[in-house]
DNA sequence: AGCAAGTGTCTGGTCATACCAGACTAGCGA
DNA sequence: TCGCTAGTCTGGTATGACCAGACACTTGCT
């Protein structure tokens, strides 16, 4: 690296060097502010941007009153970063979003076949039974909620973790994209019952191909609901939440 | 959003919503820090943390002298979170990675069989030539980026600008594993050639699935490289870099 | 002795002010 | 007209003071 125009950037990239060498390991406390100013040779202002810099990019979280600690970097930023990514590549639509999703999950499905634990099979299984439920019942308030938890816990079971932060990245994008295709429309919501019961089951049966085929075909034909274009891409965010 | 304990957070989070909205459009210049002061009616330092959050989070663009600009959020910022996300997620192999490229690009590779243009075919023949040369004379000093470009251009055929993203900010993480699998090894390099070709084929055909099992065959056997372990994750890094 | 309130001192959060330094621009002088 | 220069934009850094949340230790009451 070593160019670093501006002490603030110096300190910065300091200590992203700390963190990825885990000098500073994650979950543990740093220095106070007032210790990194002796540390790095800087003032306070520097050190503080530099942690704010950190902070934005979700590695610190800081909180008033106690030690600023090294955070697990985990999909919420990284799903902060996507809409960000797109709303300033132009006007996006969901098929964009369905179609990364739909490379990511017939993965997952085909994975999760190979490699879910027992455990994950009944959690699966409960899932499946909650979703069930919740369309039957109470219209989808909860449906959506555990539809995502279903998709989630199968990206899960492929064991690598990239998966399941992907999808929860892509998930803010598709949440309402899903309601809409679901919502009071009873033959949409029995498919989707369905296709999540053949999924489980290819999973159950540690058949990849099958899984994969399945989650394609349910994912394709989720993609076909229509969606106002004007409705916002994004919703509320704070990347540096606590 | 509504909560927001302290002044920086509030003024990270409007700003934030500035550049969602297009108040801030992208690539154009943000009012000055001093303006700012009077525009949300915090001092400079609170102004001054908010904007580092939004540098380190990639969205602004800040040089001394010039007015700060609303950057293109690119894939480098992703590409600088992944290993974050690796490094504090346990363990972390490049077979994971392996795993989402050959998620997402088994589907470039097939969208690209059926949306390619003319143009694009064309480019990735040259790019195909351009390899095959790299190969066979400077021993893939820039066979490796002309590989990249090639799978990128493939991505951009898909006509969604979200796989070309993931794919780059994937590609910085996978980059020295490629570079690994095919050095000093005829018959890596040669089977690289002729499986870029058959994918080229594929996709010149407009056969999207050749294309996807092409692409597949390739890349799981480039993931088949070895790789001692205690290589570096990651190396320098620069998020704010202007 | 045991529990509760209180207080000291850590931590980060905010501010005003002053000054340094890069970049642009308008205006002066050759 | 051209080129240099100085003014004044911009962000960058530093100091020092003070506010406010969190925590631990001490004190004092029951």
């Amino acid at each position: 690296m070593v160019e670093a125009s501006t002490s603030t950037q110096t300190v910065f990239q300091k200590m992203l060097l700390n963190v990825q060498s885990g000098i500073w390991e994650t979950g543990a406390k740093i220095p106070s502010e007032r210790s990194l100013i002796d540390q790095f040779g800087v003032s306070r202002i520097a050190i503080r941007e530099a942690l704010s810099m950190l902070r934005g990019l979700g590695v610190l979280e800081i909180n008033h009153g106690q030690r600023t600690r090294v955070k697990t970097v985990d999909a919420v930023t990284l799903g902060h970063l996507l809409p960000l990514m797109l709303s300033s590549g132009g006007q996006q639509t969901f098929d964009q979003v369905f179609e990364v999703r739909l490379a990511i999950e017939s993965q997952t499905a085909s994975q999760a076949a190979r490699r879910r634990t027992s455990e994950q099979l009944e959690r699966l299984k409960e899932l499946l039974a909650s979703f069930r439920d919740a369309m039957r019942n109470d219209g989808n308030t909860n449906a959506q909620a555990i539809d995502l938890e279903f998709h989630l816990e199968i990206a899960r079971a492929t064991a690598n973790p990239l998966f399941p932060v992907l999808l929860e990245a892509l998930a803010g994008f598709v949440s309402f994209a899903q309601k809409a295709s679901c919502q009071n429309d009873s033959e949409r919501s029995q498919r989707a019952v369905l296709a999540h019961e053949s999924i489980f089951e290819a999973i159950r049966d540690a058949d990849a191909d099958r899984a994969r085929v399945e989650m394609e075909s349910h994912l394709r034909y989720s993609m076909t609901r229509k969606i106002r274009p004007d409705e916002p891409l994004f919703d509320d965010s704070d990347p540096s939440a606590h």
